[in-house]
DNA sequence: AATACATATGAACAGATGTTCATATGTTCA
DNA sequence: TGAACATATGAACATCTGTTCATATGTATT
């Protein structure tokens, strides 16, 4: 199982856990647990400028670990991805001992 | 548990995640999941400049996530966390669908 | 159609990051 | 002690990354 990975797995995981690897992108996905939220609602609760949650999101999009869905005027986020729960659940455990 | 959550958990988090987004780091890691090893094994495993190694494996030992021991001239690394085994194989498991 | 609101996007910029090069440190053995 | 080997370190550099600003796109309402 472990002797199976190859080179470009190991590659893939990095750009995984690239999407974790930043602050913002990592509070836009956790403030995601709880409930599906609008691009407006996560620059509020981050208190981050419109445009850098709109870039960060696109960023997580793309690499399929939230997904959205348009309301009227509004888009809403949602995470995409089982795993990406439970990996940075993970990721919590660990620093929090 | 989810909602004890603070803001600099989350930064920690990000800080964690930090050393698995490099593709050189989670390939040093992963070396280390077999047996401990050599800075000059490493460099030669990956094909990569050893100062280039030695740099990344100081990052990783800034995080605990890596200790060393000394034997002669040689020095050996090792992993130093148990979770990073498990953070990492989730990763692994996640892009191999 | 015009306005207001919500989001996306591209360019520009500053700061962070990873690698290389040269060299320093530390260890062994003759 | 001096040479050889293993590793660490600092400076320099190019590239990558995240944010901001200005503006474009898309939707609803009047």
């Amino acid at each position: 199982m472990i002797d199976k990975v190859n080179e470009n797995t190991l590659y893939d995981v990095a750009e995984l856990f690239k999407n974790f690897s930043d602050s913002t992108r990592i509070r836009i996905l956790y403030c995601l647990f709880e409930k599906e939220r609008s691009v407006t609602e996560i620059s509020e609760l981050l208190q981050m400028n419109q445009s850098a949650i709109s870039h960060q999101l696109r960023f997580l999009k793309n690499s399929k670990l939230v997904k959205n869905r348009r309301s009227g005027k509004t888009i809403y986020y949602s995470l995409d991805d089982d795993h990406v729960y439970n990996i940075i659940l993970q990721g919590i455990e660990h620093v929090s001992e």
